[in-house]
RNA sequence: GGCGCAUUAGUCUAGUUGGCCUAGGACGCCGCCCUCUCAAGGCGGAGAUCGUGGGUUCAAAUCCCACAUGCGCUACCA
């Protein structure tokens, strides 16, 4: 048996087990299997409360709060949920988080869409989609959160708390100075109901609080397994604020139930708060989705990504020339990983296989290098015309070129392939083309290859030599430059370093007998006559 | 402080039911080859006592316990 079969049959083993184990979890015994669950059966057997409500249908989202720019980790985010949405033909919901008005901006919400269809991150419901479950920012929801809020005070779920944020925050400084839990203490909980409607009359401000259950919570984690919370160390959190405005425990569950959300994939960061979450889920009689937390990503040195560490948003990856698939492949294996083998992964692929089982709980440490490396893997993969193209706009930005410029199209048409895998972002193609665009200035360090004796007579003779030939092409150019070379005496690598030096502006450059031919004989001779000019005025 | 999560080479990771692991692949690094410069490519190499200490076992990176370290949460931020 050959590895290739070998491999399909693994492939097919993982495949019937992992048929088994949906099998396991969508069965009516769900519930004697908990932890095989939350660990096996992944992400395709949709949580048992959804299930035993025969809601089946997979719905993903990601929900960006518009506070900055999306950074990385985001991104991650999205495109997992995106990837399992893809896979399991479920929706894709992109949900505005902006309950913190004062920090929400609406450039950073345009350019979180803007960097979402970059990645090519398309999703089924959302801003400017539109869908179901309108409106898909939070600031719209306002009567809905409040609404949730209004049922659980009258369930006796939750209570009014009359405590000012600065009166907490003394108490809890104290409770921390003396070594106590700084934890609420739920003091507004037992104000007689008298009181509380006089207090609330009088029109003294008040936050909404959840009455935390005792018990334990069981987070039913996809990627960690079963993690138990004990609910005396969970405070009750505030649900609405003095303003009435809802905090993000109340808006995520009340959104992420109202759009039916059947699984969330988000950072580990969360974890902490999934407990809280479950615990309204219930409140609210509703059954909790699945969940699964992803280990943050993080810089160099172990702490998590920030603007510390470069510049970390989807955009300047952008602007640097980042191809969007690169990106997707590169993220997609910070905790996740296809085989014990494959690093280049299409997005196809990726849609195809991926899954939950095989994301890892460790926080992954960004690497730029890799990311550089996985880039230069993708431009060396495209096309002339689509390379040719997607230079243009770095072209323009500097200034080299109109964007639309048929003629400068078709000289970088011919350049692709010279530049192709010299090039790690699409940006570097800038410095490798200038020459053929504008004209150069030998730089400092090359300019002593243009002076002495013979180097003088390197030009020369070559420059004789070009004028005579029949044909400029590249051809041609090689077999005249080695004749020269050859008829000096001179070594290829040291007689066209000259000629480079004056063509080309600098040391290295693309191939030379390639560019040059790009450049036209005439222009070529320009500068070997300007280079002769130059490197003879030092001499004297 | 409390609660939670994590811990395989500089980095991403494989390793899921203990033996096929004298720990596999990739980035990076080093060397050689190719060569008109720079790249790309080819070949080869160094680099991991699998956080530490115990335990279970004929056998542990894999199971159990403790400790250490890092990170997260502990907000009327999300």
């Amino acid at each position: 048996m050959d590895d290739d079969s070998r491999q399909h049959e693994a492939l097919l083993r993982n495949k019937l087990r992992l048929q088994v184990v949906i099998t396991l979890c969508v069965g009516s015994d769900i519930d004697r299997t908990p932890h095989r669950c939350a660990r096996g059966c992944d992400i395709i057997c949709p949580s048992p409360e959804l299930e035993k409500r025969g809601e089946r249908s997979l719905r993903l989202r990601f929900a960006p709060s518009p506070t900055g720019y999306l950074h990385v980790g985001g991104a991650r985010t999205a495109l997992y949920n995106w990837l399992l949405a893809r896979r399991f033909g479920g929706a894709f919901v992109l949900r505005i988080e902006d309950t913190d008005i004062s920090r929400s901006t609406e450039e950073a919400i345009e350019a979180i869409l803007e960097d979402m269809r970059w990645l090519g991150l398309d999703w089924d419901e959302g801003p400017e989609t539109g869908g179901d479950h309108w409106p898909y920012r939070q600031t719209g929801r306002a009567t809905l959160y409040l609404k949730a809020a209004r049922s659980l005070l009258e369930e006796g779920k939750a209570y009014r708390c009359f405590c000012l944020p600065e009166e907490l925050e003394a108490r809890r400084e104290k409770a921390v100075a003396e070594g106590r839990s700084p934890m609420y203490d739920r003091r507004c909980r037992s104000i007689p109901p008298e009181e509380t409607h006089r207090m609330e009359q009088e029109g003294r401000p008040f936050a909404l609080r959840f009455l935390v259950p005792e018990g334990e919570t069981v987070v039913r984690d996809a990627i960690r397994g079963d993690i138990t919370f004990n609910n005396a160390e969970i405070e009750d959190f505030v649900l609405l604020r003095g303003d009435g405005t809802p905090t993000y425990n109340l808006a995520v569950v009340v959104d992420d139930r109202d759009m039916e959300i059947s699984h969330v994939v988000r950072g580990d960061d969360h974890l902490p708060n999934t407990p809280k979450q479950i615990l309204l889920y219930r409140a609210l009689d509703t059954a909790e989705p699945a969940f699964a937390h992803l280990p943050m990503i993080v810089g160099q040195d172990g702490k998590p990504l920030s603007k510390r560490h470069g510049d970390v948003a989807v955009g300047r990856f952008r602007e640097e020339g980042f191809l969007p698939d690169a990106m997707v492949n590169f993220l997609a294996l910070l905790g996740w990983s296809l085989d014990d083998a494959t690093t280049i992964i299409d997005r196809r692929t990726l849609v195809t296989n991926f899954g939950l089982e095989r994301v890892g709980s460790k926080p992954a440490v960004w690497d730029d290098d890799k990311l550089l490396w996985m880039n230069a893997q993708y431009i060396m993969a495209m096309g002339d015309e689509d390379l040719a193209r997607a230079l243009m706009p770095f072209l323009a930005r500097e200034g080299l070129a109109e964007e639309d410029d048929e003629q400068a199209l078709e000289r970088m048409l011919s350049a692709a392939p010279l530049i192709r895998e010299r090039m790690k972002v699409l940006s570097d193609a800038v410095p490798l083309v200038a020459f053929l665009f504008r004209e150069v200035e030998a730089e400092e360090e090359a300019k002593e290859l243009l002076r002495g004796e013979e180097n003088q007579a390197i030009l020369r003779e070559t420059g004789k030599r070009l004028l005579e030939l029949d044909r400029f092409d590249s051809a041609s150019i090689e077999e005249a430059l080695r004749a020269t070379a050859e008829g000096m005496g001179i070594k290829p690598r040291k007689a066209f370093q000259p000629i480079r030096v004056a063509v080309s502006g600098s040391r290295v450059s693309p191939p030379l007998f390639e560019s040059m031919h790009i450049l036209g004989r005439e222009k070529c001779m320009q500068r070997i006559a300007r280079a002769l000019e130059a490197g003879g005025e030092q001499d004297r």
